[in-house]
DNA sequence: ATTCGGACCTGAAAGC
DNA sequence: TGCTTTCAGGTCCGAA
């Protein structure tokens, strides 16, 4: 379900409503759910604050004031939603955190069960995974330096959550529309104009994104339980067949890396590697 | 070294 | 009204 703009959106609702809470209590109803070998770790949380809630890439961090994290991986079908504490526990709530003094709690729902949560020193939170830069936050001439010597093809690897980090399924189709290149372009015939308009539209669709609350497709609610709105934006996604909004051509669907790529045919040329001279 | 399919799960929607 | 197939905001792993 979650990308940046999903997840980013989560992180501002935990903030402003549990920074600084004391734990309670929590309740683990599948303990899949926890990664650590010893689910006893969580016992660790009872009692401490929460002193600060981050986002990085997908990834969802909560540190406690006694140096350790939660790390919180939402994949597909992940939920925090709060709720308040008298209502009743459906099948699939995985994971409860309450809070001294709130009436709210909240609940880690996932329909799927993809999701995962690990406790960890706050110092290893993220060392064990490999995520490459910020997209907000890099600048074009490191962003283009990404790219040396690289010759994927450019949807898998703004996909590649090594490479850069925070970008699903969603935002990348639709951040190649909005640069007009298409998904299955290597990597390495793409000149520096190009680049540069992939650039800005990485940062003006996930900005878009982030101001309507992210895009709500069947699964996403933020944590007050309310759905995105860039779904009604979306200029490619789930638009097979649909006339591009730009041009009118059809939309066209490939799969790419297993994943469904939705694309203009006009206006995200594809580049041919064979130069046929006249 | 990349790329591919399958695995992990459940449920909604489409196809027959 | 079924029953079956396909698809889904993600990532990991092992086999070609």
């Amino acid at each position: 379900m979650p990308e940046l703009p999903e997840v980013e959106t989560i992180v501002q609702n935990l903030s402003s409503k549990i920074r600084g809470a004391e734990v309670s209590s929590f309740r683990l109803f599948f303990p899949g759910l926890i990664r650590n070998k010893k689910k006893k770790i969580l016992e660790k949380l009872r009692g401490r604050k929460i002193i600060n809630i981050r986002r990085r890439g997908k990834l969802i961090l909560i540190d406690f004031d006694n140096d350790l994290t939660l790390l919180v991986h939402l994949k597909m079908t992940g939920q925090f939603v709060f709720y308040p504490s008298h209502e009743s526990v459906d099948k699939h709530t995985h994971f409860i955190l309450s809070f001294k003094g709130q009436k709210q709690e909240v609940r880690f729902r996932d329909v799927r069960k993809f999701g995962f949560i690990q406790c960890l020193l706050t110092s290893e939170a993220l060392k064990l995974i490999n995520l490459g830069p910020e997209p907000l936050e890099i600048s074009f001439s490191s962003f283009q330096n990404l790219f040396k010597g690289r010759q994927a093809c450019l949807k898998s690897l703004i996909l590649n959550q090594n490479f850069i980090a925070g970008i699903g399924n969603i935002y990348a189709n639709e951040i190649l529309f909005e640069a007009k290149l298409h998904p299955i372009n290597s990597v390495s015939l793409l000149k520096e104009e190009e680049l540069k308009r992939l650039w800005k539209a990485m940062r003006l669709v996930l900005k878009r994104a982030l101001k309507h609350r992210g895009s709500s497709i069947r699964d996403f609610k933020d944590a007050e339980g309310r759905v995105g709105s860039f779904q009604n934006f979306h200029q490619v996604y789930g638009k097979e067949s649909l006339p591009c909004p730009h041009c009118g051509a059809r939309i066209e669907r490939l799969r790419i890396g297993g994943r469904s790529s939705f694309f203009c045919p006009q206006c995200q040329r594809e580049k041919s590697k064979i130069l046929i001279e006249p």
